[in-house]
DNA sequence: CGAGGGTTTGAAGTGCATCAAATAGTGTGG
DNA sequence: CCACACTATTTGATGCACTTCAAACCCTCG
């Protein structure tokens, strides 16, 4: 039976932000910090909220929109296990500018900024590290920006499911059957478009790349036929290295 | 008659980032910079190509893009005076990840990455100020996104005209003229639609909100008016403080 | 078994892209 | 200052991708 304690301190560790942090840094946060479980549908915090504290996810999926006055949502990005939210809040004079729900029931970690904001100012290394990650999620946006006007809508799925498949199967470039994380109508407005043209444009996808969806499951029997229907019209080789939670930062 | 160190003192001291710097450092800085002028149409450096320099724009305008292998641009971003270009390949192993082109003609101090690199580890309070704008650029991109996905061609000109809006006027809110700062054919692929698109666009903005295009020159007669079409379909309002090389980092 | 959300399918509409061509604007050399 | 060449911009006609609205289907779970 392992405790509260050490089930934040080996999450935290594992997470990319502190991974290379002092234990006694660790230690101080972990006892400002408390997990928090939160149903599918659990709304952790909406914009323009005042922000006191920084989640970091343990387990399942979070997603991270801005609405518009007539409830229309823009989702910004869905994030899962090791990622953290709301961080940036401490440079949004401690408000949060965007919401976040728990689309698939999730565990996380809550932690003060405060205290995170106080190893920033006191710690080069740490903060460099930071930026470094901030750096690449931004890089990441811009492929995004890129792919929303340059992918049509079947080479978006398909980009989104070659970004779901584990970083040693994508060397071998074999065969495999991945899941789809959540639901269909959350990956369509992740990737901006209707949940009907994510069916339709699904089917395509399976019609031009010899994939086999069932469900949630996703069969891809020709790895290469996939990426070359999908990254034909996209500035990047696969593997792009295109951040996702298992693997984001391999060159730090 | 100013000397060219003074030049790039005086610029260095006007850039956000380097605003709060010591003089030991702007100096150490300066040493290892130069100015360079760049004509329309001048490559700085090229995706992938190795880094060594970063850009500080004096004046100009600058365009980050990166390509596809069958030559289809995708725009990043288009920065203008006291913006930086290229300091975030220290975080790709000195590779950059996108090009940049001169799109008017530019002066730029070039500065090497290695010195501002030494600055971030050695330097928390640098770290954390170049965090913080990174930051500001992230969410940036975060608005990017949601104005591609949920506005209409008219609505994404009208937005780009109301960023043009010095910070005065856009309190008083009075009508006033701007003019575009650089090719409307640039603006269309920097709001990610065709030249056509943008011409029509244009036009429809012109009969929905009175503005009076000529040339380069657009005419404001009723802001309110503007602001009420174009930002309809936004979650931010305005003023909307969306980062511009004029009024970025009002908070700091 | 039946209710309700998630997903698919069909039909019709809309916005933007594309292709083609005319027009306006700019810089050049005479 | 004008004519030419060249580019930027506009306009027209058409096509396609995605959206929208409507309805059916399917799956899960009480």
């Amino acid at each position: 039976m392992i405790s509260e304690h050490d089930r934040i301190i080996n999450t935290l560790k594992q997470t990319d932000l502190f991974e290379k942090s002092k234990d006694s840094f660790i230690n101080e946060l972990v006892r400002q910090s408390r997990i928090i479980e939160a149903p599918k549908g659990k709304i952790l915090f909406s914009q323009d909220d005042n922000a006191e504290y920084f989640y970091i996810i343990q387990s399942g999926w979070v997603k991270m929109f801005r609405e518009t006055l007539d409830g229309t949502q823009a989702i910004i990005d869905i994030r899962s296990s090791h990622d953290f939210i709301g961080e940036t809040a401490i440079f949004e004079n401690y408000v949060y500018p965007y919401s976040a729900e728990a689309i698939e029931p999730a565990n996380m970690i809550i932690a003060p900024l405060s205290t995170l904001h106080d190893e920033l100012k006191n710690n080069a290394i740490f903060s460099l590290h930071m930026l470094h990650l901030i750096a690449r999620q931004k890089r990441h946006q811009d492929h995004e920006i890129e792919h929303r006007s340059l992918q049509n809508a079947p080479q978006r799925i398909g980009c989104f499911i070659l970004q779901l498949i584990p970083n040693e199967n994508k060397k071998t470039r074999e065969g495999l059957t991945i899941h789809l994380p959540y639901d269909k109508t959350l990956i369509a407005s992740r990737l901006g478009m209707q949940p009907e043209t994510f069916s339709r444009a699904l089917s395509k996808l399976k019609n031009e790349t010899d994939i086999v969806i069932k469900g949630a499951s996703v069969k891809i029997n020709d790895m290469d036929k996939l990426i070359g229907y999908t990254c034909a019209a996209c500035s990047s080789i696969f593997p792009c290295n295109n951040m996702t939670s298992k693997n984001k930062c391999e060159n730090v």
